[in-house]
DNA sequence: TTTAGCACTCGGATAAAACGAGTGCTAACA
DNA sequence: TGTTAGCACTCGTTTTATCCGAGTGCTAAA
């Protein structure tokens, strides 16, 4: 369908458009080195291309700007893999060698890394903890009403949070609780703990707490996972920095979707093992309309656990951020792992 | 040095500016209903106010706009108190009824309210845990190399860190280690946690661990309080609406100030019990100089903990904002206090 | 099939002109 | 003596006209 030089012609377009955000006229890529053929010739193809959509016009005698469905085609088919600077090396070499002791910590460092690299924002999801085992549950009594409860797991996440005490607890009841708790529930992953507590705990419950039922309740309150994964992000202000959003209304309807959690959420969450790559209006959100994503998962003992990505503008230089989110989720989830196994 | 007359044209000015924005007339104020004399008057006395520094011109012919110093005179001499509109109230009111039971949720909460009822963005520092006491500590092996460290306090406040493992440490020092702690430390403010950790805990560890020093660093490493206090914001992308934002460039330079924590930090930590307001310059940090920040303190038992506070652009409605914050910070300190006081 | 030549398009930059909100000043007035 | 009406003047903003040039599409020649 499209020439070896229509598609060459294109991948120029598209890099220079990426570099200077301005449309590109034909005499401009004429005067490139892996270009040898005249302005002329190039815009017949270029004509060509329009014709095929992946070139646009901004007004009727204007340079060409690409459309989305070329950034489609030049990620598919066009990319050539990255080298990374020097620069760039160091700065993820620094990353991945120096001591973490925390996932939090790594997964943090790496959206710095990301968005510091790129001129882009970064937002990281997880890690989702609900794959690690409970290693220790301690209930905490603060006052007669409330007690915090304290989830520590293998991979040395801790959640807690605070849990209204049933008033129809005896005294010293509530050491028993965690000491069945911890009896029984240890090892057992995050994501099981509900479903354990009634087949493996609420008998012996049932024999040693006098209000058993509120007890239950209570403690599966103290199980109750959190809502969802942590959201990192990191340059947003980073995004300010591109032409393409010097305009304050963009900016905003951009910077108040990432406020809502959720939304943020569903965009990242369908990231298929793998990569994915969406562009402009492949997002479904208004907001993203002139943006491109870029995520990948990163994953804990081979099973995914969170989400790195990148927000930039559709004109995205994609093959080194394809390359950096690549990389940056591969390392993560190698560091992840060596905390991990620690433990064994 | 004023006429009453003068000081009542310059609170016309500030309050239609504060409103509109926009450099403000003789015409536009002789038609207020509390304004009953003539342009001409006015002009006058507008000339009299911009020669003490009062009023300034955009250029020569221009309507005028007021002056640093002018807020200041109506923030200190001519501000009425505000009464809470209906909606208002509720919102307040609801923030307060609900059960809330930690302290990380109010301040939170707090934070959200702050910026929807102003169109600022609303920062909260804290609350700085330093004075509540140790409940409970647990120190949790995660394989060989790591520990967890729980902190519980009295108000239920959970701190948590991930602790290099010396080497040296026998089996089952480590619960003997936290037996020891809790058994010492209970009851002592977070703050004095190292001091009485020098005091109370060493010669006892000395006794029971057999590489002392290395359990003793460790340890200390354990209980390091967290840098400082959390910083919550709200509402940032309100600041984009206001006019005086529409510059992508001084937006930026906000934002990216608000990133710095330390430097928010250092803004907002000076705040003396009661309330401080800064208008324009009088922050010394160059991004601020258009901006106006009125924060105070809230308190928990009565000594402060955190400061809650409200950035705008200088043309900020004093009134309201300083109400709203005086309101809150009181109302945020009684929700601390009933947490608080639930244990005793 | 490629390229040189050329008329044409249209956004953006620059200049000139019209507009109008607002001022300062002067002189008349209560 | 303080207040006000009147008026010329200022200056930023908006509008209109003009020019410029990067870039195109088309045609005809190589």
């Amino acid at each position: 369908m499209l020439t070896d030089r229509q598609l060459l012609i294109l991948q120029s377009i598209i890099e220079d458009y990426i570099q200077s955000a301005e449309p590109v006229g034909s005499r401009s890529i004429s005067k490139k080195n892996s270009i040898t053929f005249s302005p002329a010739t190039i815009r017949n193809d270029m004509a060509d291309l329009e014709e095929h959509g992946f070139l646009e016009k901004t007004h009727s005698s204007s340079g060409r700007i690409p459309s989305q469905k070329a950034y489609r085609l030049y990620v598919d088919r066009l990319l050539l893999p990255y080298r990374f600077s020097e620069l760039e090396m160091n700065n993820i070499q620094s990353l991945f060698a120096g001591k973490i002791l925390e996932a939090e910590e790594a997964v943090k460092e790496t959206a710095g890394i990301l968005s510091e690299l790129t001129s882009y924002a970064s937002i990281v999801l997880g890690p989702e903890m609900f794959e690690s085992r409970l290693r220790q549950i301690q209930i905490v009594p603060i006052g007669k009403e409330a007690a915090v409860a304290v989830i520590v797991t293998d991979t040395g996440y801790v959640e807690n949070h605070t849990v209204a005490l049933p008033p129809t607890l005896e005294a010293g009841e509530l050491e028993q609780i965690t000491n069945i708790l911890n009896e029984r529930l240890r090892g057992i992953p995050l994501y099981q703990l509900q479903r354990a507590l009634f087949s493996e705990v609420r008998d012996v419950l049932k024999r040693y707490v006098l209000n058993y039922e509120a007890a239950l309740s209570f403690t599966e309150e103290a199980l109750r996972k959190s809502r969802h994964e942590k959201i990192f992000y990191g340059g947003k202000t980073n995004l300010l920095n591109q032409p393409e959003f010097k305009d304050v209304d963009r900016v905003r309807a951009l910077l108040e979707l990432m406020e809502e959690e959720h939304l943020i959420h569903e965009l990242l969450k369908p990231t298929i093992n793998g990569m994915t790559i969406r562009i402009g209006q492949e997002n479904t959100n208004e907001a993203f309309e002139h943006c491109s994503i870029i995520s990948a998962t990163y994953s804990l003992a081979g099973k995914p656990v969170g989400t790195i990505g990148i927000v930039g503008p559709t004109r995205m230089e994609y093959q080194k951020v394809i390359s950096l989110v690549n990389h940056l989720s591969y390392g993560l989830s190698n560091v992840l792992d060596d905390l991990y196994r620690r433990d064994s």
